[in-house]
DNA sequence: TTGAAAGCGCTAACAT
DNA sequence: ATGTTAGCGCTTTCAA
């Protein structure tokens, strides 16, 4: 038997949780009223309606989802995973993966989903499944594919309700959504380019699918312009800042054949303008530096980044819209979402 | 009744989720064998509760913790809530709140917990506890007691287990946990005076508890120096950049008759160098500036920010204890947590 | 229009 | 050592 005592949760002394039965008895009306009268059922006399509804208020009484959605056998929780870096303890604290988090909270709010926010190992996403599994949500949601493309086909195969912010990739069985990445990634070179620099670094790891696509953006944008992208050029940086510092600063101390760099997050670039400097080049004098994400911070660094701006506030409505939709049993691919180039300080207009 | 369809998510086609009966029925066995096997009793035959595990893992059963928690009158949840201004439609975005976030949700895991993540009006946070009441979650976490200290009390009143992020404040009757914000303020201005400055102004809305605390300190530091705070120095400014921007800029525009700057958190530092400089002011030459938090970007600002280092790796643990030992009965009084002055560039040692 | 009763998936007291 | 049974709080069929 579980406890007996009147507190549910062990706390001492505390009143417990009321019940449907409690309203009932109070109502003089059975638990069945009390559930069609709450629930708004036509099938319940409206004076008794209104007294068992406005009874419920006054005493702040709350249904208990779990029972609910037990006998619904239904479930309005969405988990949503950040993956973080296990080796070195360190989380995945990127601003944008946070303002990312944030928007899904809206979404799902407005949608009447709740949000179960948790870490996952970025070695082994696939645990994210185990909250499909134990019924503690109706799909997962994966802030970014690392480098475990495999494993997220492999969870799509096993039919979990899962999307995943990422771009899209050849032969992908899982359903991402995210920005235009080979855009953006061209867009900036673009830019660049147009500013009159030749000598254009790239700064990010090409090993995530996000960047290779940037890259392929970057290396096509240079194409175009009848220029050669020079791999000696191309520095993939870890994204973890402790980590990516001490890369930066070697590469920028050794190299100085460059009069630009694109980089694949906005901490990286400033990160990197922090490293310039160390190495006595200025910025954008010297050298032109682009970013990515766009994130809260961006208009506020010195100087004020010129970014690829990512569609934040659209990103939630369109995870949530493709996991629901996945669990509506619609086919939905992966959604490419528009980006565009903000113009800031770090790579002026003129 | 419920869907008899095979799905119990309503997704079309997809196998049914796998429950105890399936396990016992294939492992020729009872399901209290099942359940007490895979809960590792010591009732149950060594070499079955080893096929049964073996079993239940080979097929990828996970438990269905809805109906567990139902019988067991238990629940592994607690809710962490983020309140935002609703009136602007403005989240709170504060990178100093989302690594809190983080904090919290390694302590949670670390303990078995799950973390229900959600957003409310920061004018209703009284809402909150419907977390509780409607029994998804086992107590609440607020991260941030903005102005609605009355109504915070209401919620402690009301038995709601609860504890939040903040300052301790007078005749307070629920459960803080929050950084030494006296002390930090007193070390950012004695800090400030050290460097021979002696026209510090203060930005922060002081009707927030913790910028009130901040402001004490601030004001005891000057005292004690045997100087007065002078009220003209103090600029009330919104935590939200949109609003603060423009604050900020008139302030600093309008007047030159200081040569530091306290600042409530690192966003509103950053905005303050940007509108010093833009006042044509230097930093840290003509005017020294501190910030509060230690936001994971502040060392890589421009310049560095020295700031007052809150203990966000402990903040989690602390506030997580602090709801758990609640829930034991035991009646645990606020807490505080040291802090630090952190000195980088903004305000350099010499 | 209302109430009695069954059952969602699980655990534990009670039987064997 | 294992099975049978009752019941967690709720919704809904069925009967009245």
């Amino acid at each position: 038997m579980p406890k007996s005592k009147d507190s549910p949760d062990g706390s001492a002394g505390e009143q417990r949780r009321l019940q449907m039965v409690d309203i009932a008895r109070l109502a003089g009306v059975s638990v069945s009223t009390v559930s069609r009268a709450l629930n708004g059922s036509e099938l319940v006399n409206a004076e008794t309606r209104q007294r068992v509804a406005e009874l419920a208020r006054s005493l702040n009484y709350s249904i208990n989802f779990g029972a609910r959605n037990l006998r619904l056998q239904e479930n309005k929780t969405v988990a949503v995973v950040v993956p973080y870096d296990a080796k070195s303890r360190q989380h995945i604290s990127d601003p944008f993966f946070l303002s990312i988090v944030g928007s899904i909270a809206d979404a799902l709010t407005d949608r009447g989903y709740d949000m179960l926010l948790s870490r996952v190992d970025a070695e082994r996403l696939d645990l994210a499944s185990h909250w499909f599994d134990s019924g503690k949500a109706i799909g997962v949601i994966l802030i970014g594919q690392w480098r475990q493309h495999d494993q997220l086909n492999d969870m799509a195969a096993r039919k979990l309700p899962l999307v995943v912010w990422g771009g899209e990739m050849p032969q992908q069985l899982y359903c991402s959504v995210g920005g235009d990445n080979v855009l953006g990634g061209a867009l900036a070179t673009r830019h660049l380019l147009a500013l009159g620099r030749r000598r254009i670094a790239f700064v990010g790891d090409a090993r995530l699918p996000e960047v290779w696509l940037r890259q392929q953006g970057y290396q096509q944008a240079l194409q175009h312009a009848g220029l050669q992208a020079d791999p000696a050029l191309e520095l993939p940086a870890a994204f973890e800042p402790g980590v990516a510092t001490g890369e930066l600063r070697e590469f920028f101390a050794a190299r100085r054949d460059f009069d630009a760099v694109f980089c694949c997050s906005d901490v990286l670039a400033l990160l990197s303008i922090q490293a310039l400097r160390a190495a006595g080049r200025s910025v954008p004098g010297d050298v032109a530096v682009i970013g990515y994400d766009d994130m809260p911070l961006a208009a506020y660094c010195d100087p004020p980044l010129t970014t690829v701006h990512q569609p934040v506030a659209e990103a939630g409505a369109e995870l949530v819209e493709a996991l629901l939709g996945q669990l509506r049993g619609e086919r939905a691919g992966p959604r490419t979402l528009p980006v565009y180039l903000k113009l800031r300080e770090s790579a002026p207009n003129t």
